[in-house]
DNA sequence: AAACAGGCCTAAA
DNA sequence: TTTAGGCCTGTT
């Protein structure tokens, strides 16, 4: 096991020493929605700014952050500090979970913006990636704040108070259909504080959760999204139809426990989502 | 071109 | 407590 280094670099900050970080594998696990290739890297809008990390031989490159915003604004976003090489040590005395997490080596579980998520994944019912995408990048061209980066403009996600006020009208144009009202639902929810977002992470997973279905378009499976990808409560095991087809394919009809992972469930759920979807497994 | 999509809500048993 | 149908909009 070597350890993580943080470097000074001619273009930026540079973080060496890492195992089990692939950042294709990340942007690509459906966890995300703003990231997107740029040049020899990717792109994306995190908390406000604009970020640009390059992959690297056991690392990456963030580009034109200091050390310390690095180690600050990286560490927690990519779940650095987290031992992945005993948790898929541990994982893999299951022989399906041994596969998964050998094929999905590179993945990790963001810790992102929990507001974002909370509407992220209201947007993700019922819907495609690329067009959840879509409506995402309207919201944010529409509502949220411009960022200026090398010269292009880039939007923050909207703030939860800018969405509250706004009507179904106004909203139209990002096109998000019939979840609109579940979207402002969310927002007034959260702009008048019977929502503290900050709870979710604090909270036993259980009544984070609780907190999370009182919102109108949020049920258990939205709910888990936004408490894994949002606020870190590694107990949350999203079932959507792939990983419904990933159990009945790989664990038969018997009743499913997620326990059966142990305590970091939601990381094995993201191995074998990983694996179910890149192989198109079939129920 | 009809069916379906990374669900959820509501109504009805 | 479980189940079916509807829901905006886009894609296959």
């Amino acid at each position: 096991m070597i350890a993580m280094e943080i470097r000074e670099h001619p273009q930026g900050a540079q973080v060496c020493g890492l195992e089990h970080f692939n950042l294709e594998q990340i942007f690509d696990s459906g966890q995300c929605f703003r990231w997107q290739a740029d040049g020899d890297g990717y792109l994306g809008v995190v908390n406000g700014s604009v970020l640009r990390v390059v992959p690297q031989a056991d690392g990456f490159l963030a580009d034109g952050l200091t050390v310390r915003q690095c180690r600050e604004q990286l560490i927690p976003y990519f779940d650095l500090e987290r031992d992945y090489c005993a948790i898929c040590e541990s994982l893999s005395r299951d022989p399906v979970m041994a596969r998964a997490s050998a094929f999905g080596s590179g993945l990790r579980i963001l810790r992102q913006d929990p507001w974002e998520m909370v509407i992220t994944f209201i947007l993700s019912a019922a819907n495609h990636i690329p067009r959840i995408k879509g409506i995402i990048e309207r919201l944010c061209a529409a509502y949220g704040s411009p960022i200026s980066y090398r010269r292009e403009t880039y939007y923050s996600f909207p703030r939860a108070e800018t969405l509250a006020a706004l009507t179904p009208q106004e909203l139209s144009c990002i096109r998000a259909g019939f979840r609109t009202d579940y979207l402002l639902d969310a927002a007034r929810r959260v702009a008048d504080g019977r929502l503290d977002l900050s709870l979710l992470a604090q909270l036993p997973y259980p009544e984070a959760k609780r907190l999370l279905l009182e919102i109108k378009g949020v049920g258990v499976k939205v709910a888990d999204c936004i408490l894994l990808f949002g606020a870190g409560q590694m107990e949350a095991f999203p079932i959507d139809t792939w990983m419904k087809k990933a159990i009945s394919h790989f664990y038969g009809s018997a009743p499913f426990d997620p326990a059966r992972f142990g305590t970091h469930q939601g990381i094995a759920q993201q191995y074998l989502f990983y694996y179910a979807r890149e192989h198109k497994i079939a129920g």
